[in-house]
DNA sequence: CAGACAAAAGTGTCTGACGATATTGCCCGA
DNA sequence: TCGGGCAATATCGTCAGACACTTTTGTCTG
């Protein structure tokens, strides 16, 4: 039925996953530094089975990049991939505040997104960078499971430049954070009122806004 | 073993991914059959190291599902799944036409996709099953990669339901294909005059025209 | 100081083994 | 006879050690 989630990771396989995943989170793995599998399957615990496993399915996901004999190094996206993959953002959650907009009175839609509306409202004034980072990541989250589409969740969910988020939301100042926070109400009220083309111009005149600002990102911090 | 095929894999794990790959691609591997680790490392002469790191690979490709403790089986995509991905493939493809369209001048996009008009135009008679098929990959496969979006091609690489790909062209008789071609070229040339706009829309209809068709697919072929 | 050669580091793969889990089929008692 | 429980089997998940191969590093010679 479902994946399973954070916590009860089931084989060593997953759990190892998850080790790196949140080792390239929290910068403990900086992008471009080299995996050496020696070293990982010290640090985690694990043979090297399992490891290159994780390894690979980490790959398929865009953390990591390998090369034959030259091991695994934490993926350096270049400045053209973001900006690329910010374009595909843009249509996908684009859409997905679309689809949020036209299916607002199924279920409990309604209901979670109004919680969601109160969330922000709440956390709206004297606002950390992680508070901000994670109420982000929430409101995205939402509206790509209110779309409805699984298949729309999980692409995007592929796409979120992990090695640069937190570097990026470091560069940005409270200005422009309130001022995120003021387009995510703009969105939420616009599916709220079902109107489906208002919940998409404005969802993607927000991420365009994102792109602008990732063009301010300090070259040391892109790959080739 | 011995140097391989097309493109040159070089490690074992690749030349099992591709000879997994293609098993399903030609039917040999059915949507639904399980994947035995120890009939394919006796069909494919290797161990299950590789294997099993090929099979979580083709997991993250979208082509096999894995449930712990009972194995690999070629991936069954239900009918929600298929409308789904196909209603992203429509955004997606149709921001590749209008990308396409847009950067229609540079390089040698023009010829490469003049090109493309004559192999059509060439095949267009009596066309096979499997020309059609191919035929059709490779128009796809060119927009995308002329819309200079490298991520546009990897994300609907990625989408292709490849394990339901040859019952569904095996469906549609020699009218549909016809009238599928004409479309094609249709895109080609609004894209070749630099119209996005047509060529966005004419994609987006293309392929929702697919979707219908994709709904006349028989029950047997879904999953859960 | 350059080029060649040797050593080291690290990955790619194989083999064999063992415990864990799921599935199958049999046995037994009600 | 039939359903529940229990062992046997099939298969997976993981580990450990070994060796070949490739890349990188380091050193030696001319």
């Amino acid at each position: 039925m479902e994946k399973n989630k954070t916590g009860g990771a089931k084989t060593v396989v997953e759990a190892t996953i998850e080790a790196i995943k949140s080792g390239i989170f929290e910068g403990r793995y900086a992008p471009g530094q080299r995996l050496i599998e020696a070293d990982l399957t010290r640090e985690l615990s694990v043979s090297r089975g399992p490891l290159r496993e994780a390894l690979g399915r980490l790959v398929a996901d865009g953390l990591v990049e390998i090369e034959p004999y030259r091991g695994a190094i934490v993926a350096r996206p270049s400045r053209e991939d973001v900006a690329n993959t910010l374009q595909l953002r843009e249509v996908l959650e684009g859409l997905a505040a679309r689809l949020a907009a036209e299916r607002i009175e199924i279920g409990d839609n309604r209901k979670r997104l109004v919680a969601e509306r109160d969330a922000i409202a709440k956390s709206d004034a004297g606002l950390e960078v992680a508070t901000f980072m994670s109420d982000n990541e929430r409101f995205h989250g939402l509206i790509l499971k209110l779309s409805g589409n699984s298949q729309l969740a999980r692409l995007v969910s592929q796409m979120q430049l992990p090695t640069l988020q937190t570097a990026f939301f470091r560069t940005i100042d409270q200005k422009v954070r309130s001022n995120s926070l003021a387009q995510h109400r703009e969105i939420l009220n616009a599916i709220l009122a079902g109107d489906g083309g208002a919940a998409e111009r404005a969802m993607r005149t927000h991420i365009a806004r994102t792109s602008e600002l990732a063009k301010r990102l300090p070259d040391a911090l892109f790959g080739a």
